[in-house]
DNA sequence: GCCGTTTTCGGCCCGACTGTTTTCAGTCG
């Protein structure tokens, strides 16, 4: 079964090859938006199974047909029809930055280049000099952009791009005088991964701000500089873009650069509908041709007769539409938890010790933290039930040393038929319960649906751990019926974790959004592996609120007696 | 191709930068 993003690469396949044959702007461009849809929807294998997945936005008819083709068969008819007139190699060529769909269609129909290696041939016999609009300059950038397309990575996780963010407003903080200096984009929506960085200023001397940005010793190439935007490419691949403007549009500015486009594009097409243009220079009044400027976001969304919308639901969903019948939630926040349940020390898996995982979770503010090591089906490193009972014990030494509650926890492995891998005498020794998948992944759907249920079921499992399994960029999960899961989870009270580990982002926020609504609770973890990880949980804050979830949707935004009680009421079989 | 609080037809977000041009098409976000 095609993975959402796979469905939606194929969408942009065909949207790109449409393009390249000379379909009309209005026409492909519908492919682009259904794909972008797609990334943060519920799976469409559930969809479909549900009958929502013509109630996408952007996903009429046809596009829906193609889309159960894709599901059906791995390729839709569109797209292999163009692939019978274009080798598939032509993407290589769209890949290098500077070539679009019109000059790759011209070199194809025009030199029979077809693919990168047809392109630098065709660059180095010198066969592409003289033609139409091809000078030296533009040819040179060709060569630097196949270079950049050979040595291109992958997206990039979330911490390493925020390091690299930091690093650059850092840089443009010691150059000229700016006012405010900000990444927006894809990381400030906390998308699972980045594309690129964007960073956003406000100066007035933006001119001498770009120019600095230039000459950043990080910079192994300039892509595009202006008077109001400088655009460089790390060595490792990574784009910066940065844009300055006047300190009075910076709200303008922020939101025009957090989009995302398709957040953005629906919030123009609202604002066309009252008469305005929304830029990044502000919101022009069509009729009078006065211009609003905006100093924070707030405004631009009050200006637009809508509430703020935060940047993590930005996706172009339905936010916009919620943001004008002002239903848009309060969600949750960093500061609402009061405790963090998922962290290993050196008693499993972890490197710092237990006494150090206790003090550092105190230091971040929580009045209560769980101690959670792996059980000891985990192998060389799983706790044996006297290692746990030896870490009861250690717990119970530290006490309220640091000002923190250290509940008696472990992450428990889920075993193949569904029950846990240390008896219930011993899981009642225990103040709170992770129950995990860490084996047998490959169980058959059904095997797998009834092996998660059961653990909900079990009255000792609190939390279930990364719930899907799921790596970023890697294994996509073990596959089961995620309604039914959630269902049971939220029957049986049992919290869904979602993990803040950037390589697991675990449950993902298009499965969280749904399990909200089929009424499930959540904890807010870190998987803290070393005192450095606790942050991580900033990770886990931003996917739950990519799915609208709220403090009192969160298990870790209790009370520790609320919290305590709760667990308590699931043991007696009353949640 | 999609969509609807003027519409089932006729629209569809907005602007910066580049290279090659004598005014703009193409690319990008």
């Amino acid at each position: 079964m095609p993975s959402n993003a796979e469905i939606a690469r194929k969408l942009l396949d065909i949207r790109t090859l449409m393009e390249l044959d000379g379909e009309s702007f209005h026409r492909y461009s519908a492919f682009e938006r259904a794909a972008a849809t797609l990334e943060n929807a519920s799976p469409v294998e559930d969809l479909i199974a549900a009958g929502e997945l013509l109630t996408l936005p952007g996903v009429g008819k046809s596009i829906g047909a193609a889309i159960e083709q894709i599901v059906a068969t791995g390729t839709a008819d569109a797209l292999e029809s163009y692939f019978a007139r274009y080798p598939r190699t032509i993407f290589e060529v769209l890949g290098v930055s500077g070539i679009g769909a019109k000059t790759a269609g011209m070199l194809f129909s025009t030199y029979g280049v077809g693919s990168l290696a047809q392109l630098e041939a065709a660059i180095d016999s010198g066969a592409l000099e003289g033609a139409p609009r091809l000078g030296p300059k533009t040819l040179e950038n060709w060569k630097r952009g196949i270079l950049a397309y050979k040595g291109r990575q992958a997206r990039t996780s979330l911490p390493r791009a925020r390091a690299i963010a930091r690093e650059a407003i850092a840089y443009l903080q010691a150059g000229p005088p700016s006012h405010r200096l900000l990444y927006a984009g894809s990381l400030r929506r906390q998308e699972v991964t980045v594309g690129d960085v964007d960073i956003v200023c406000t100066s007035d001397e933006a001119l001498a701000v770009t120019a600095h940005f230039a000459k950043w010793d990080r910079a192994a190439a300039v892509v595009a500089e202006g008077p109001t935007k400088c655009s460089i490419w790390l060595e490792s691949g990574l784009q910066i873009d940065l844009r300055v403007l006047p300190d009075r549009v910076y709200g303008n500015l922020l939101q025009h650069f957090t989009g995302s486009r398709e957040h953005n594009i629906k919030l123009r097409e609202h604002a066309v509908r009252k008469g305005l243009r929304v830029s990044e220079n502000g919101i022009l009044n069509l009729e009078t041709g006065d211009v609003i400027t905006c100093v924070d976001e707030e405004s631009v969304y009050e200006a637009l007769g809508m509430q703020y919308i935060p940047p993590e639901l930005r996706q172009g969903l339905d936010e916009v539409d919620r943001a004008i019948g002002r239903s848009i939630p309060a969600l949750v926040e960093r500061g609402d938890l009061r405790g963090d349940f998922h962290m290993h020390c050196d008693f499993s898996d972890g490197i710092d010790t237990l006494d150090a995982m206790v003090a550092a979770s105190a230091a971040l503010g929580y009045a209560y933290h769980a101690m959670s090591d792996h059980s000891q089906g985990r192998g060389s490193y799983g706790m044996t039930i006297e290692r746990l009972r030896e870490q009861r014990a250690r717990i119970a030494l530290i006490g309220d040393r640091h000002g923190i509650r250290t509940l008696r926890a472990s992450e428990v492995d889920i075993l193949s038929d569904g029950s846990l891998d240390y008896p219930p005498e011993v899981l009642a020794e225990l103040d709170i319960v992770i129950g995990s998948v860490h084996s047998a992944y490959n169980q058959t759907r059904d095997q797998m649906t009834a092996r998660l249920i059961r653990a909900c079921e079990n009255p000792f499992v609190d939390v279930i751990g990364h719930p899907t399994g799921r790596y970023v960029g890697g294994f996509g999960g073990y596959e089961f019926d995620y309604d039914a899961v959630f269902a049971a989870a939220a029957r049986t009270g049992t919290a869904l974790e979602i993990d803040g580990q950037a390589a697991r982002l675990d449950l993902p926020s298009p499965l969280a959004r749904r399990a909200k609504a089929a009424g499930a609770t959540f904890a807010l973890d870190s998987d803290a592996h070393a005192i450095d990880d606790l942050e991580d949980v900033d990770f886990a804050v931003g996917q739950a609120r990519r799915a609208g979830i709220e403090a009192r949707d969160v298990l870790n935004a209790l009370p520790l007696d609320d919290l305590l009680a709760r667990i308590a009421r699931k043991r007696k079989g009353t949640a």
